[in-house]
DNA sequence: GTCTATACGACGATAGAC
DNA sequence: GTCTATCGTCGTATAGAC
């Protein structure tokens, strides 16, 4: 194992950093020096692929993370509902009340390239996957578990892009709200 | 009044389409000549602020695009529920069924200038404002009619997202399917 | 594995003829 | 108002020393 400056780690989570704020196209390879601390010949040591090979390992690396850290909850015991509001707790964290943009949504707009696009695709598929999982333990057929999953997807997606572009974070909060409610299938 | 080979809604037009699949940052000057059939020279003759101005201007425009191409039955007569559906239907002719992207979102990520990003910001309020107004005709008080249509915008945003970034349109549907009950508090 | 230096094309924007 | 031609800058990516 050679010594490395950067860890590989540390590399994603600044690269993911600064592609969730900047966006794939505005995150220049300077920028994208200046954020990792290292220069622009040694990204490419570290990522042959040059840029699309980073925009493609932050979005499988956030797959993950997303798992791990956002979602764990509901994989675990105790009252499903306690677990979902936990969830919602993470998620208002992670994404800091509304005040950070989206990986899914930011990183989808451009042209990141194959790899990227279809790990982006996996991402969301698999956060709907988990949501459903809990509507269907919650009794819910398989369809409209499915359908409860997408919707809360949506319903916080779409709640940071109004965020972003008006300001208002109330309807995130809203969204990490009914989270419970939406799962478990008691929309009020 | 000077003769113009491209007239200035045809030009918003196509830098709309353009702007709407490509997004902001990736639209080059050459790709938006292109697109409109005219030089780049030209552009800045009729966009002297340049690219920034460009999208300033088609923010703007899809902002009034919205209010008399696609909200304007709920200005109008008959009842409330129908004129939401028609709508609803105007929503899903626009967004192809969930197929073509929201300026809104897609705009928004980067850095189009300060003109354009205030130019967005008006049009997400002014269409939360028009639903806003539906959700109060039907009763609701000035907060939760406002909560009703921020949910409902960024329930069509967020299945806008989940479209673009894992292919399925179902979400979309729904959301425009559940507008009349959010709208007038009829949450099933 | 990281660095300095550089290649070279594409970028946004402008000059000036017609 | 539109064009051809061009400017300077910054983009991604590479070469080669250490």
């Amino acid at each position: 194992m050679p010594p490395r400056l950067v860890s590989d780690t540390q590399l994603v989570d600044r690269l993911t950093d600064l592609f969730r704020s900047e966006g794939f196209e505005a995150s220049s390879l300077n920028e994208i020096a200046k954020a990792t601390g290292l220069q622009k010949s040694s990204l490419y040591h570290r990522f042959p692929g040059g840029k699309e090979q980073m925009a493609a390992d932050v979005a499988t690396a956030v797959t993950e993370r997303f798992a791990t850290e956002i979602l764990a909850p509901l994989v675990g015991d105790g009252p499903l509902e306690e677990r979902i509001r936990e969830v919602g707790r993470n998620l208002d964290a992670f994404y800091e009340g509304g005040e950070r943009r989206c990986l899914l949504d930011v990183l989808s707009v451009g042209h990141p390239g194959r790899a990227a696009s279809s790990a982006l695709a996996d991402a969301g598929n698999g956060w709907v996957a988990v949501f459903a999982t809990v509507a269907r333990d919650a009794g819910a057929d398989e369809t409209t578990a499915l359908a409860r999953a997408q919707d809360a997807v949506a319903g916080i997606e779409g709640a940071l892009v109004l965020a972003r572009v008006t300001g208002d974070k109330a309807a995130f909060a809203r969204a990490i709200d009914r989270l419970p409610d939406l799962l478990l299938g008691r929309a009020s």
